[in-house]
DNA sequence: GTCTTATTCAACCAATCGGTTTAAGACGGA
DNA sequence: TCCGTCTTAAACCGATTGGTTGAATAAGAC
């Protein structure tokens, strides 16, 4: 299912390493090697990283002779967004009615009063 | 700082159960036995999972007698959104730029062709 | 007061996670 | 060919997660 698929984007970036990983992929492409001079932690550590991007779908690899190239697959982004956005929406079309049904209370209560 | 708030919220949403009940509570407020009722475990999972939620702020949690309604904050997917935003404009914004980049070239390939 | 419902707390468990170290491939350059 | 660089694989470790069961607490209802 997509079931998985949006579990595993939400967890590739529920960890900061992973999303700053992103946040740099999103400038520019970038080799482990050159990723990992930017963290406190081995690079076998960072490659694991990039493996739990790459099965979430986040980042792609290509290949340059030794190098494998990290591309952020920005669509899988809107797979998130359009799962937020769905029930953010729902969320507030339901507060809107209950706004409006409070509204229409304190008419009701004005009514009574005058 | 909002570091932390956001491993919590995306770490909160990497769960189908937890993403369900959030889709659940988009609809209407619920009580942990009443959500308990549609899942196929222990109530005490899911009033972990409840807690995860509100630990991520995105259920707060009322009072009625014995029964704790639970509160859907749909603000907090707007941290969401917002960090998935800025990283995907900026990925479709190099893009933009490569592409015109490959554009240009072409122009001038076409014009040292001539 | 006692019973029932709703919720939480605590201990436990297997599995996963985020890191380490060490070793092994894959590839280009001298 | 041998060397250095880039990357992956494997084994290990402590901490966290997602579930369980059992007991404790809180608040009506009778």
């Amino acid at each position: 299912m997509t079931e998985d698929r949006l579990s595993r984007v939400f967890a590739a970036l529920a960890d900061p390493t992973r999303r700053d990983i992103v946040a740099r992929l999103s400038v520019g492409d970038a080799t482990l090697s050159q990723l990992a001079t930017h963290y406190d932690m081995s690079i076998q550590a960072i490659s694991k990283h990039l493996k739990v991007l790459g099965d979430a779908g986040l980042v792609s690899r290509g290949r340059d002779a030794q190098r494998r190239p990290c591309h952020l697959e920005a669509d899988v982004l809107d797979l998130m967004t359009a799962w937020i956005d769905r029930y953010r929406r729902a969320a507030e079309e339901r507060f809107q009615r209950l706004d409006t049904l409070l509204a229409d209370l304190a008419d009701d209560e004005e009514g009574a009063a005058s």
